[in-house]
Parts: structure tokens; C-alpha cells; sequence
DNA sequence: GTAATATTAAACCAAATGGTTGAATATGCA
DNA sequence: TGCATATTCAACCATTTGGTTTAATATTAC
């Protein structure tokens, strides 16, 4: 009935916070700490390590340990899921404005 | 600080349901009536019909009312908002690739 | 060894989510 | 008119989510 694809749900819900967003867009420019992140944000550490968590599991980012400090970065496609998932939506938008087009011209 | 963008929040809370998922993929093919969408679901009428308000909320579908029937279509740009906001990281993972097969060739 | 730094874990809380059932409201049909 | 159909509304419930604070665990620096 359903098709069962669990990536999808934790990739979209993993989006569908603003803050996790904004760290995305933050740690796709340049790896950095848990640390250097919570000063960009008003609420606690714990909140931002929680949103870290909720992003792992949607494969957005990759934590690697350097020392004590956990460094963040974009995972190696970390928006693939989504965009393909996206494709097939696309072929058929796309297809509306060529028929747009050929009314246009 | 993080970037206020209040359909993002709705259009990929609405995709992170794999029901919601579901039903726009049928609703994408054929524009379907409430009653139609029901039968293919194990759920109640006024849960498909919470999931059809989280999804017009997301501008992913429009109704449209026909005698008592709500007939529920794909809404015009309905991922449109997704792809774009996708567009930026694209070019990011295009470009990694790029460098990938700069590097076999 | 002790103190400071960086992070996660645990317990808690309020609000949102995804479902239910039953009542209310329109519309169509005989 | 009265019944059946189609949908939403309202109240409720359990679970998840996004936040908090405090405690625990590593690691580094003195």
C-alpha cells in the first residue's frame, strides 16, 4: 500500500526544521565543531547536539572526532535521496512549461 | 539567524509521511476524490482527510469541490520549492563529481 | 592530579503529530 | 421529504519533537 522508505522520512523531517537548515548550510561551506555551531544559535548545547543526532540519521551530515571536539560536515551526498525522489516530479513540471512554451511560441 | 522560511518547514514536514508521499504520487497521475484516496489506505476517512490539509497547508495539492465530492489534484509547482531549495547544494555535489572525474580521466 | 573544555546522556516538559470515534454539515437521489 | 453519500469538525489519546537543566564522560592543559 505504502511504500516503506524510512531514508525518506528521516531526510524530509531532518529538513523540515529551519534550524537544521541553517546548520546544513553552515557545515556545506566548512567543517566545523559542535562547539563553533551552538555559538550561531540561541538555545543550548543539547539542543544543537540533538538536532546533530536527528541529521545523522538522515545522513545529511558525518561527525569525525578530533580530540574532544566532534567535527561536522555535509555528508557525501547528503541531498541525493531527496533530489532523486524529487526526479520524477520533475520530468513531469518540466513537461508542463515545454507544453507552455509551445503555446507561447 | 536561521533563515525564516516558513513553506520549507511545511513542504518537507509534508513529505516526510510516507502516507502523504503515497498519496501524492496517485494524486499526480489522476485528480482523485477524498472517498477515492480512502479505499486505498488502512486508515480512517478523517485521518486521509488531515493528511489532505497538512498537504494543501505545503501547497503540494489543491481541491477542488464537485458536487459533494472534494476532487484533490497535484498542485501547479507543487515541489517546486523543494528543488530549488536542492538547487544550491546540486551545483555543490555536481561539483564534486566534476573533481571525481577530472581525476579518473 | 586537578581544572577547564567539549560533548552526550538522562529526565523532564509543552506542543505538535498521527491516529481514533462520533457528531455535524452539505449534497444528491428516490 | 427523507435517506444515503461525502466530507469536515471536535474531542480525545499515545507518541514524537524540540526544547530545557543537570549529571556524566572524555580529552586537554597546567
Amino acid at each position: 500500500m505504502v511504500e516503506y522508505a524510512l531514508h525518506l522520512d528521516f531526510l524530509f523531517s531532518s529538513l523540515s526544521d529551519p534550524t537544521r537548515r541553517d546548520i546544513l548550510a553552515r557545515v556545506s561551506r566548512r567543517e566545523l565543531s559542535v562547539s563553533d555551531l551552538v555559538q550561531h544559535y540561541n538555545m543550548s548545547f543539547a539542543a544543537i547536539s540533538k538536532h546533530l543526532m536527528v541529521m545523522e540519521r538522515a545522513k545529511l551530515i558525518v561527525k569525525r572526532k578530533e580530540g574532544r571536539k566532534q567535527m561536522v560536515s555535509l555528508a557525501p551526498d547528503a541531498l541525493k535521496g531527496a533530489d532523486e525522489y524529487l526526479e520524477q516530479y520533475r520530468l513531469m513540471w518540466q513537461g508542463r512549461y515545454d507544453k507552455l512554451d509551445a503555446l507561447i511560441q
